[in-house]
RNA sequence: GGGGGCGUGGCGAAACGGCAACCGCCGAGGACUUAAAAUCCUCUGUCCGCAAGGACUUGCAGGUUCGACUCCUGCCGCCCCCA
């Protein structure tokens, strides 16, 4: 380990405190200039930020000084996701209060931010478990309330009887409890709902306006969103006047098919088809068996499935036929009207069903030549299908839904898989749910004035009997804001995710008191220009956010249909194979690699390390590189300061002793100016400033493949070492001005393409070679085309496709003299020999491929 | 089962349909050093060859093309999403 590293302990210290005196990175709105919006999905406040957190704090803050040198006004903020379930699990287990767990994390995970150097604008920082924060999310739920956005329904949630709560989805962990291991079941609660339903449409149909989200995340939100086209009709209950089974079907082409029904088990006609007390007594059995399983156990392909045939029969209305009517487990209540017609010959389910239980099978499709499968989706001539019989599977669906509908039996429908968004949890760390129960006016909305809410600090939580909330008087008894009454406050409080689904929009105002955000600002600063998060939100938060800011633009506070205009879904950090995680142990502390290597070493590390999309391996010797490489440069700006005009340069020795904080005099104002060289060298290496430059802005803005980026920035640094001792002065030459220039303008733009990347020891050379400004208030360099012009080209001979030789030609020389020469090269002959030639393909500047035959 | 992605040196990776392996890591040799670390230089896909040079090589098998890591078809393997 080499202990003679750049002193970055000092330099990162000594520019956060400058860049915080000079409050470098708080903006305000400019509608003079163009604004850039550029925003990490913020952290839970878990306890220690660590190399997977880095990677998108890096990339973002990259991205934002980058736009800054563009010259944006750019609006980079953080804050917390600050409510959640570990704050309370600490309490249960160490006693110590969620709000003093949750703030000491904050507070030293902003420490951490701080020390990473990233440009946020601090002052814009925003809790979530703060009171003036939520209060206007409960003011907005209250609001949803009035419009029908927000209502309460019982449902099916996951529960864990160890502990006696509900878990969220993601929570559970292959059927189990992720804290306690104890298997979940479902149960039947009340709760709280957001008609995220009512927006599936807008949702899917803004998918596809998204060009700037990654294709992956658009299919997932679209299939999560899950719309299909079908219809519904009623199966009429034989021999029970007037009792029907309304079902939904996405092939009413196949009604034909259709040899049995099936109820979900919950389906509340169950109870009035089934009237014998015998038979209800199997139900209920049937019923409680069904409820032990999970809804991924009930709908896969390959388990046995449960059923329960009924004494009652449905009727066919399209052939009059009676059919069996069961209860199956693989039928859900959340889909569709919870009750289907089966179609064993083209449902893969159904199919597996009936020969389960020995029903029959017809098929209603034509099966293509050497098909051996069992259920058949595909496309055909529709078979045994009365009327239908001889069109296709679309043409039948259509008269199908004809049919249907010029009897007055069904409808076109469409249906989604996306169900509305349980937002109750039943637990103590969030935002209480912002109304009251009161006897004589019955559930009734908090007032107005009353809000916030807020949480009451005096609470036993003991993660048993359900809801905390539930065991604080002073808490549940209120007032009702409509009577005057006692009432008793609702305690459950809101699923965190809600929290996230607008903190974009606050951070545009963040201190505003009278509203959620303030409409000027969010005008001018919304929607979010670049988006970086992990995978892993793909659907949940950023399909929430999306409602809710539409649902907020329909309450009249935002007139933008979309939240985030670019998404960057950042790969994963992975240690041992694993995701890193504190629960998996296999963390590498953001610490731990700032004290050893620095900041601006980490940071270089995970951005050199793998495109950003992709999943990164952290590997300790390739820090040692990147901390090689930034050692390098330092000691080459330091040991040419002389030259460079920075002052006097420093001796090998000097440069090994001195701290940043002395810094020699001398210095020179000035920018990179260009310089007209007259050797071929020195056009040579210009060229190569020039096509870095070309190449790194590049690599950002259009490809965001910043491994890429920085590969360019290393080879223009060896480049610039390569001249440095080549040219003149270093082969011991007196003073060449050409020289001198073109070691400047390599080194400052070196320094000003690397700055983004490793804000502080560039912001140090920069001052040391005598810039009295900030690194990152210059102008991003812009490549000189004069600069890139070539006068010579190597173009590439080859032979049947075979490299053969090179020929160096004038830049856009005739294809006629190219395929001359490249006929008349010694090295091609021999391989041409007597074979006759075919044709001559030329490239221009390229290459010429000489097609031969024997 | 359906949809999507991926598969390139010992490793991370790079390559508008046009010189496969940029940049970096590891490794080997050398310089400096009493010695080591650090630093610097050279080599580093595989095989044949003293060398010059040649052959082979992007999961496998085909196809399109003057030319394929890149486009198309099928297969194998891994990952993700949906069922």
């Amino acid at each position: 380990m080499s202990d003679d590293r750049y002193p970055f302990r000092e330099i990162e210290t000594k520019w956060q405190r400058i860049w915080e005196d000079t409050k470098q990175f708080r903006v305000r709105e400019d509608p003079g200039r163009s604004k850039y919006y550029c925003l990490e999905m913020f952290p839970y406040p878990s306890g220690r930020i660590h190399m997977g957190h880095v990677r998108v704090y890096a990339i973002g803050d990259l991205l934002a000084r980058f736009k800054w040198m563009r010259g944006y006004n750019v609006l980079h903020p953080m804050g917390w996701d600050a409510f959640g379930l570990p704050a309370e699990n600490a309490a249960i287990e160490h006693g110590v209060h969620p709000v003093i767990w949750t703030y000491e994390n904050i507070d030293y995970m902003r420490s951490q931010l701080m020390k990473m150097g990233i440009s946020y604008d601090w002052d814009r920082e925003v809790t979530t478990c703060d009171p003036a924060y939520y209060r206007w999310e409960q003011l907005i739920f209250i609001k949803m309330l009035q419009r029908g956005l927000a209502y309460r329904k019982r449902s099916t949630v996951n529960w864990c009887p160890s502990c006696q709560t509900v878990l969220a989805n993601e929570q559970v962990e292959d059927g189990r409890c992720w804290r306690c291991d104890s298997e979940v079941t479902p149960r039947e609660i009340d709760g709280w709902f957001f008609k995220i339903t009512s927006y599936a449409e807008e949702l899917l149909e803004w998918c596809d306006r998204l060009p700037g989200w990654p294709e992956r995340v658009l299919t997932m939100q679209r299939n999560w969103i899950g719309k299909s086209e079908g219809a519904e009709f009623d199966l009429p209950v034989a021999g029970a006047s007037g009792l029907a089974i309304r079902v939904f079907t996405t092939r009413p082409d196949t009604a034909f098919g259709m040899t049995y029904a099936v109820l979900a088990p919950e389906h509340p006609l169950v109870d009035r088809v089934v009237t014998n007390p015998d038979e209800r007594a199997a139900v209920a059995q049937f019923r409680a068996e069904v409820a032990r399983q999970s809804e991924i156990e009930r709908t896969a392909v390959d388990r046995p499935k449960r059923g329960l045939r009924l004494s009652a029969q449905v009727v066919n209305p399209f052939n009059g036929a009676a059919i069996p009517l069961f209860l199956a487990d693989y039928v859900l209540m959340g889909y569709g009207t919870g009750a289907i017609m089966a179609v064993p010959g083209e449902d893969e389910r159904d199919w597996e069903f009936a020969e389960q239980h020995g029903l029959p099978i017809i098929e209603t499709v034509k099966r293509p030549d050497g098909w051996t499968g069992k259920a058949y989706s595909g496309e055909g001539v529709k078979i045994n299908s009365g009327f239908l019989d001889g069109l296709t599977v679309a043409a039948a669906k259509r008269q199908a839904i004809d049919w249907l509908v010029s009897r007055g039996l069904g409808t076109a429908k469409i249906n989604y898989r996306l169900r509305d968004w349980g937002i109750s949890r039943q637990r103590y760390w969030g935002a209480p749910i912002p109304v009251l129960y009161c006897d004589a006016c019955g559930m009734v909305p908090e007032a107005e004035e009353n809000l916030p809410v807020a949480l009451p600090r005096d609470v036993q939580l003991s993660g048993k009997g359900g809801s905390p909330l539930a065991n604080v008087a002073s808490f549940v008894n209120a007032t009702c804001p409509r009577c005057g009454g006692p009432a008793r406050r609702e305690t459950d409080t809101m699923d965190t995710f809600v929290e996230s689904s607008w903190y974009f929009l606050r951070y545009c105002s963040p201190r505003y008191e009278t509203g959620m955000f303030e409409q000027s600002a969010a005008d001018y600063w919304m929607p979010v220009d670049q988006y970086i998060g992990g995978i892993e939100h793909a659907v949940l938060h950023l399909l929430y956010a999306r409602f809710y800011t539409k649902v907020l633009r329909d309450l009249g506070l935002t007139k933008i249909d979309e939240p985030f205009m670019a998404l960057l879904s950042q790969g994963m950090v992975i240690k041992d194979g694993a995701k890193m995680s504190k629960s998996k142990g296999n963390v590498v502390s953001d610490d731990f690699v700032r004290e050893k290597y620095g900041a601006d070493t980490g940071r270089l590390f995970e951005l050199f390390a793998a495109p950003p999309e992709k999943d990164l391996e952290w590997n300790d010797q390739g820090i040692e590189g990147a901390s090689r490489f930034l050692n390098r440069v330092w000691r080459f700006v330091l040991t040419h300061l002389n030259e460079l005009g920075g002052g006097e340069a420093l001796s090998k020795a000097q440069v090994e002793t001195v701290t940043a904080l002395e810094r020699p005099g001398g210095a020179l104002g000035g920018g990179v100016s260009p310089h007209p060289s007259s050797t071929d060298g020195g056009r040579a290496f210009r060229r190569v400033i020039h096509e870095t430059i070309r190449r790194v802005t590049d690599d950002i803005e259009r490809e965001f493949h910043f491994n890429t980026a920085i590969a360019a920035i290393m080879e223009l640094f060896n480049a610039l070492q390569a001249y440095e001792q080549a040219s003149p002065e270093g082969r011991g030459a007196g003073p060449d001005p050409e020289r001198t220039a073109l070691l400047r303008e390599a080194t400052e733009t070196l320094l000003l393409l690397l700055g983004p990347f490793c804000p502080h020891v560039t912001e140090e050379l920069w001052s040391r070679l005598g810039h009295s400004e900030s690194l990152f208030r210059q102008r991003w360099p812009e490549a000189d085309p004069a600069a890139l012009q070539k006068t010579e080209v190597t173009v590439v001979v080859q032979v049947d496709g075979k490299v053969r030789g090179r020929l160096l030609v004038d830049v856009d020389a005739a294809d006629d003299r190219i395929r001359q020469l490249a006929l008349d090269d010694d090295r091609v002959k021999p391989w041409v020999g007597q074979r006759r030639v075919e044709k001559i393909v030329v490239v221009p500047n390229r290459l010429v491929n000489i097609v031969t035959r024997a």
